[in-house]
DNA sequence: GGCAACTTGTGAAATTTTTAACCTGTCCTT
DNA sequence: AAGGACAGGTTAAAAATTTCACAAGTTGCC
């Protein structure tokens, strides 16, 4: 362990940490697993599993495996989620509609807590149990909350701006559902979430004929 | 050229698209493009795009760069976007109506064009220019139509059960959002889209203490 | 108690992916 | 017309990632 950690690793553990919790969740009253288990619900081999895991500690035992449980406890404790992160969400259309309902936040992690936008007609208006908030006052919410995490689903057109702003006022993290590239500081945490992209990576592999 | 081309190439090339096609959006008159004005737009070095294209062909020209429209040409082609992919969504929650709504896939090569749900109170209701089918029409609409690539957008407890029946009556393509690992066969292509897993894969990062 | 069946953690090997470096060709300026 | 600045494609090297394979530890059963 110790070291620079791959972040192709780290984003294995929530794959990992979701798979658990939907071991649980079944409840078949299972109460260890195996990485030949685990590789084979998620389509990776167990090796790479074992080889993620110990890069953070020992979490097994010879010939039992890892206790479900707390397997994800530890996970969540290196994901940094056993509290909860307070969202921004910026942009009240139909997607930070969408967002601002789901409810698969909630146990993982994170708490949409408050939403802005730059309609007039939006602004003041009830949404998801939050009142959508003027853009003008982001940054000082931001600020003022201390704010690590943003979702960013405004049009492109918008979206870099609002990037730049999160960034000054302390935002560490953006999850950018706007189709275009953004540009952040290096210790700025950066994510897309396009599905056209995901689309468009899928149609090579497709026949084109019907 | 020819051989096996990496996936990861492929997943960079719609990257490439979208940036181009931003570029002939921004519409400075610029004819041309280079690697390297690329790459530091994405973050990318400019190695990477000229070796991820040359897998192929030759599209550029040395001391000029590469002629945006006619790059933005050969990906559309290569990625198999000249056409429009008629897609299936299922799934009308919340975010199913965001994805019912959302404009970006026009022009990108996908056009929505059914939906579907279980909930008696919203099928046969129009949604975004279409009526939200019920369920059991699911199959014989993807069969009649040949509708190859699917989004779904169904909770978790039924989106393996979907996924089996789009695959049994020919969908290739499958872009999931609901919160759960899905197991399809080799020839089909799956693609997973869960804004949780993103955030989780950034908390990592931050630091804990407000 | 002893043995067989499992399973982890881990160095080493294999494979994949990225980066570097350079040759060759193009364009623009003088 | 010549030279310098650029820039693509490509081969080789470097780095990153995955897989292999095995020693060692655990469990359950006879």
């Amino acid at each position: 362990m110790a070291d620079e950690i791959p972040d192709i690793v780290i984003g294995r553990l929530p794959v990992y940490l979701r798979a658990l919790t939907r071991m649980v969740e079944e409840d078949s009253g299972q109460i260890t697993t195996s990485s030949h288990e685990l590789g084979r619900k998620l389509g990776i081999s167990s090796a790479q599993i074992r080889k993620d895991l110990s890069h953070f500690g020992e979490f097994g035992k010879q010939g039992t495996g890892y206790h479900i449980h707390y397997l994800i406890d530890q996970l969540r404790q290196i994901l940094k989620l056993e509290g909860e992160w307070p969202v921004v969400l910026v942009g009240a259309g139909y997607l930070g509609h969408a967002l601002a309902h789901y409810h698969g936040f909630q146990h993982r992690g994170f708490r949409i807590a408050w939403l802005f936008d730059n309609d007039p007609d939006k602004i003041g208006q009830e949404m998801a149990g939050m009142i959508v908030q003027p853009m003008n006052e982001l940054a000082d919410t931001v600020r003022r909350n201390k704010v690590r995490v943003a979702i960013v689903s405004t049009p492109a057109a918008v979206a870099q701006e609002i990037a730049d702003l999160l960034v000054e006022a302390g935002v560490r993290a953006i999850l950018n559902y706007a189709p275009i590239n953004l540009t952040v500081p290096p210790d700025v945490q950066l994510r897309y979430s396009d599905p056209v992209l995901q689309m468009q990576r899928m149609t090579y592999y497709l026949e084109l004929a019907g």
